[in-house]
DNA sequence: GAGGTATAG
DNA sequence: TTTTCTATACCTC
């Protein structure tokens, strides 16, 4: 696991670089989200109210953050940095300054290079096809900081860990994890050199232990944790239940507020018979060897336990993992598109819908900027995702100016967080909870075509005013904290030709079959009953382009391309969009052609891209 | 799909 | 026991 030092005041610095020396805290509403570490040291924290923070160091540098363009784009920048040095793409950014990385196949084939005779000498291989790249390394030691701390061993042997050396030669476990704390640093070094980020590294043998061993050393620093398992008759705990065991019960990734009040509820009530009402309150710290050796405990108690309404199955069997340092859940693999895409601001006091209107608009600008930005791309063969090499590819020589999207969203929703009402009697306050109503996401914002503001304006009295009816019926006596604008339930667009081999059209059709039964359940549920009958025919005449006049060696070349000289994409976008907007005359829902990119209504594409399928047999 | 809970940074 | 502005997974209906 990797993390940025400080994310939001690292991307600040970086743009005024003069700041660096100074303490420097990034600024949401009237609280500090974040600090460098300049102002850490004189006493300032992450969500610290501003006016403390200002009281207790004066001179502190306050840039506001509320708008978060700017660091989404910086972690997007250095995700793609990172991405580019993994082999399996299991890369998964975690917020929007963490990122894991599985790096089991990049170790792997350095483990079979390795020369045993000479470990001092290694050169770590970053490419399997370019033997030149990588660096130099010496594989006989740890790169960084252990944990345990090296010296508690480094007296009886100094170049390895007791473990690391038996009989048949070093321990592989050992040896990988070595060799992932030299390209750990490495990849610190690439962030620093080439980004001008600093990081954290922690590494392990899964997420769990690779994230907490990572908090150990900060910042710019990494940790790598030594399994050094002792001998099985031995009564003594590993190292990794050592660690594990000296956490806090709340300190452990997956376990919350609510499992951990659970938990300590539980294993406190137990030992304090006297009142348990008090204790099942407490927020009094409780160690994870006290929970993995409370009397009783096993993976069925706890999923009793915590079991129930908003938690998942097998969370207790979950959890007894996570408490004995196992978790078997993979590192994620990076996605094209996120799962949705929020817009939130929240309010002092927000009570009368002349004002929800005006934010509504700011928020929904805000958000159709974010769907262009990430969930269109340059209609251009040169978007990087081409597994040709550029010289292969053909030079487009037009200039593109348009885009294409990479995925809709199925769904609008729209959420408020109200004000806990005041009861006349006492304090009580409901919990703090967001409420929501959502509907199908209406295709007009889907148009490339039209200035943002149209859509704006439509996607806000047409949508979400009536969302927010649906939410708050009453026209006053309403107060809201919160309101949040969201697109969600994302439908890829198969355009997809990055499955790393040659372009197999069979394997495109398959996946192109799949995404078409999901536009046909959608042309069922909102398209209206056509006026006459439309022949399968009509429709690849409509959008085929005769079979004869494309050679087959241009195809292969350039399947996309050489399409697209038939049906050119500005006239192929210009009638999708005509589409979009006749209202209520025929609409038809567009769709991309996963072979030659050309856009057409959805209800084309299958015999269109059977039309290619025939072109490649014959 | 719709609405909610929990967790994370 | 929540501040901010997000994002994800998974639950029930």
């Amino acid at each position: 696991m990797q993390d940025y030092d400080a994310f939001y005041a690292s991307v600040i610095e970086n743009e005024n670089p003069s700041l660096k020396s100074l303490p420097l805290a990034v600024q949401q509403k009237h609280i500090i989200v974040t600090c460098n570490y300049e102002a850490r040291r004189r006493g300032l924290h992450k969500l610290q109210p501003i006016r403390e923070a200002k009281r207790k160091c004066p001179d502190v540098v306050v840039v506001l953050g509320e708008d978060l363009t700017r660091f989404r784009n910086a972690s997007k920048d250095l995700y793609g940095f990172l991405r580019a040095f993994s082999w399996s793409d299991k890369v998964e950014r975690l917020g929007f300054d963490e990122v894991f990385m599985d790096m089991t196949t990049i170790i792997d084939y350095n483990m079979e290079l390795l020369n045993c005779k000479d470990l001092n000498h290694s050169f770590f291989h970053l490419k399997k096809n370019d033997p030149t790249v990588g660096f130099s390394y010496d594989a006989a030691v740890m790169c960084g900081n252990e944990y345990p701390a090296s010296s508690t061993y480094l007296l009886s042997s100094p170049l390895s860990t007791p473990a690391s050396v038996g009989l048949e030669g070093p321990d592989p476990l050992m040896l990988r994890l070595r060799l992932a704390s030299h390209l750990g640093q490495y990849l610190r070094h690439q962030l620093e050199e080439q980004k001008g980020y600093t990081s954290t590294v922690g590494i392990s043998i899964n997420k769990l232990l690779s994230k907490l061993i990572g908090n150990v050393h900060k910042p710019k620093a990494q940790t790598t944790l030594i399994p050094l398992y002792v001998s099985p008759s031995s009564n003594k705990d590993s190292n990794v239940t050592q660690f594990v065991d000296s956490h806090d019960i709340g300190k452990i990734p997956g376990i919350g507020y609510k499992l951990a009040q659970k938990i300590r509820a539980h294993v406190l009530g137990r030992l304090d018979i006297f009142d348990a009402g008090f204790v099942a309150e407490s927020t009094e710290p409780l160690l994870v060897r006290d929970v993995r050796l409370s009397p009783g405990m096993s993976p069925h108690t706890l999923e009793d336990l915590l079991g129930g309404p908003g938690f998942p199955r097998g969370i207790g069997q979950k959890v007894w993992g996570l408490i004995n340092g196992v978790d078997e859940t993979e590192v994620g693999r990076a996605r094209k598109v996120p799962r949705q895409i929020s817009i939130e601001d929240s309010y002092i006091r927000l009570d009368n819908i002349v004002d929800v209107k005006k934010e509504l608009l700011m928020l929904a600008d805000s958000l159709i900027r974010r769907m262009h930005l990430d969930l269109t791309e340059a209609d251009d063969d040169d978007d990087g995702r081409c597994p040709e090499p550029k010289e292969k590819r053909f030079q487009a020589d037009r200039v593109s100016v348009s885009r294409r999207w990479l995925a809709h969203p199925r769904t609008l929703r729209l959420t408020t967080r109200p004000r806990p009402p005041v009861n006349p009697d006492g304090i009580r306050t409901r919990t703090f909870n967001r409420i929501s109503r959502s509907i199908p996401m209406p295709r007009l914002v889907f148009t490339l075509k039209k200035k943002r503001e149209v859509l704006v304006d439509a996607l806000v009295s047409e949508s979400l005013i009536p969302l927010f009816r649906k939410l708050h019926p009453e026209k006053s006596g309403w107060n809201l904290s919160l309101v949040n604008v969201a697109v969600a339930n994302m439908v890829e667009t198969a355009t997809d030709y990055g499955d790393g081999g040659g372009r197999d059209i069979g394997k495109m059709f398959k996946r192109q079959e799949n995404v078409l039964k999901d536009f046909k359940t959608e042309e069922k549920d909102i398209m209206p009953p056509r006026k006459g009958p439309i022949t399968t025919r009509d429709q690849i005449d409509m959008w085929c382009p005769p079979t004869p006049e494309i050679p087959q060696k241009h195809i292969e070349i350039g399947l996309r391309h050489g399409s697209e000289e038939e049906l050119p994409h500005t006239q192929a976008s210009l009638s999708a969009d005509d589409a979009w907007e006749s209202e209520g005359e025929e609409p038809c829902l567009s769709d991309t052609c996963a072979v030659c990119g050309a856009v057409m209504p959805s209800f084309a594409i299958a015999a269109h891209e059977r039309f290619h399928l025939s072109l490649n047999k014959g």
